[in-house]
RNA sequence: GUGGCUAUAGCACAACGGUUAGUGCAUCGGUUUGUGGAACCGAUGAUGAGGGUUCGAUUCCCUCUAGCCACCCCA
């Protein structure tokens, strides 16, 4: 990163030509577009989400299943669908050595599907219940929460189509964000099956066909493409049309219809709130029945607490008053991407791939739109705990010692930052301050004549020379009471910050 | 893929058609060769790339690239 090259260079043409060898470019590489870095500092984010989806998965006793990101070209064309966007034109799409096509996967269930099939999964007790993370990719125009490198996790039940395995999905889906912290909403519909589908696609082309005068340019375009996505247009004009379309759960076939019931009646069961919308309708091509989406609660951040304490405010509580009001105040832009993530049935698929008749349903959610919603709101994701000491030294002698001292700590259990390569004390303590460490042990030439150590205590400033060999002992005390300590010291500051 | 806005140091911002492109934070060093959360002093570091107009462009124009926003689509 340091790195910078003062030579400036003609940037060389995105299309490789011939006639423009490989010529050593000065230029400074870049991020592709689309693709984003998560730096150290954004890591904690990340973590916690995946220790939530762990955590999730494992009491609803799924297992996790790591597929490749580079499949087969077809596995994506059969299962996604050919006249989706995402294949026609998002796809990383490349000729491997051996002329075969291969691409870089746009979503997860297509490799899931191809794992459960290729590894005989239906010897298996069923259904096989899997869960997954990981990156996908599509070239996509970046935007507000959409990336061409972008995260999910999904969770997917193949091998059963008991509807109340629907309810679960659900449930598991709606208590994920619900134990996050995030308000989302629940959308609920059934596409029916296959058949069903086309029924109600014909007549909805039907309805739209007599009032194509009043569509927008794009619905024209849908009317014959997406028929489906007429449903979700923005324009005014089009959402009036809508209100009085026909809608999906009318053309259900019998036992669609007695399924969707079911997954309802389950669901009611189960108090998972849920908002019935009979416009949902899903992109990919291979979801049958139920479809459903988590959104966000709309964010209004002016809402969140206004204290009427403006009097107070000239006297006492200069900083903290300040800490406070800019937290509320601080801009916060609602994403306009409203799904969080989405679902549902895909009876077919594992069929359509190949398999024996396999039923099946999941859901996949974005996590650099979670982590949005997340900052946003400024959800408690628990704070990366800083490093328990510092050791600094001082001195050649003294840094060959301390590195020794490091390495025992360390094996010990320890989290120990330090600063190996600095001289000075002060630089040394700086960093120790920065980091937020509760002690910082101290080690130069008086201490390594005496066989003592200093121990700093940060907080207080204080220090004591102890003996080298009871540095162990010494630490676990102190940390043992500091832990304690800093407790009832929170518990009491924020009873104070109450008042 | 379409449209709009934008591009100055690691970050946040300033400036001007004309001498050396400023400030804050951060980084490094010093005031103190053994002490952090304070102060002071100093240093490193930038006009996204290419072309044009001009005596002179970071500023005006064009192209490219990238970012943001909306559409499309979707997570």
């Amino acid at each position: 990163m340091p790195y910078k090259s003062r030579e400036k260079s003609k940037i060389i043409p995105n299309k490789p030509t011939e006639d423009q060898p490989q010529e050593k470019s000065k230029k400074t590489p870049q991020l592709l577009r689309g693709m984003k870095d998560i730096l150290p500092e954004d890591q904690h984010y990340w973590d916690f989400i995946s220790r939530r989806v762990d955590a999730t998965a494992k009491t609803f006793g799924f297992g996790r299943i790591v597929t490749p990101v580079l499949e087969e070209t077809s596995l994506f064309v059969r299962s996604v669908g050919k006249e989706t966007d995402i294949i026609e034109k998002e796809m990383y799409t490349l000729d491997d050595k051996h002329g075969s096509s291969i691409s870089l996967r746009p979503e997860g269930t297509a490799g899931v599907v191809r794992a459960y099939i290729e590894h005989g999964m239906l010897n298996r007790p069923q259904p096989v219940k899997m869960f997954y993370y990981g990156p996908f990719f599509r070239h996509d125009r970046p935007q507000a929460g959409r990336y061409r490198q972008f995260h999910q996790f999904g969770f997917e039940i193949i091998g059963d189509k008991h509807p109340v395995l629907d309810a679960q999905m659900l449930m598991m889906t709606y208590v994920f964000y619900q134990e996050i912290g995030l308000p989302i909403s629940l959308q609920v519909n059934s596409v029916g099956h296959p058949e069903c589908r086309e029924d109600y696609k014909k007549v909805l082309v039907d309805y739209y066909k007599k009032r194509k005068n009043s569509l927008c340019e794009d619905c024209k375009n849908r009317l014959q493409k997406n028929p489906l996505r007429l449903l979700d247009c923005k324009e005014s004009d089009c959402q009036v049309l809508m209100q009085d379309a026909p809608q999906t759960v009318d053309y259900l076939c019998e036992e669609c219809n007695e399924h969707f019931v079911s997954v309802l009646e389950h669901l009611d069961g189960l108090e998972v709130p849920y908002v019935l919308n009979p416009r949902l309708v899903r992109g990919l091509d291979y979801y049958s029945n139920t479809a459903f989406e988590i959104w966000p609660e709309v964010y209004n951040p002016v809402e969140e607490d206004k204290d009427e304490d403006e009097e107070n405010k000239e006297d006492k509580d200069g900083e903290n008053a300040n800490e406070e009001t800019e937290k509320n105040i601080e801009p916060v832009k609602p994403s306009s991407q409203s799904a969080l993530g989405g679902g549902g049935r895909y009876d077919y698929l594992v069929e359509e791939l190949g398999g024996q008749p396999a039923p099946a349903i999941g859901f996949a959610g974005g996590i650099e739109r979670l982590i949005n919603e997340i900052k946003m709101r400024h959800i408690d994701i628990g704070q990366p705990t800083p490093p328990d000491i510092f050791v600094a030294q001082l001195g050649d002698e003294a840094r060959k010692k301390i590195l020794k001292l490091f390495s025992e700590l360390r094996k010990s259990g320890f989290q120990i930052a330090e600063s190996f390569s600095k001289n000075g004390l002060k630089p040394q303590m700086e960093m120790a301050n920065k980091l937020g460490v509760k002690f910082t042990i101290i080690l130069g030439q008086k201490e390594l004549i005496d066989g003592t150590l200093l121990i700093r205590d940060m907080e207080s400033g204080l220090q004591e020379t102890v003996d080298y060999d009871t540095i162990k002992d010494e630490l676990k005390k102190r940390l043992a009471n500091h832990g304690v300590r800093k407790n009832s010291r929170s518990t009491n500051r924020s009873s104070d910050n109450l008042s």
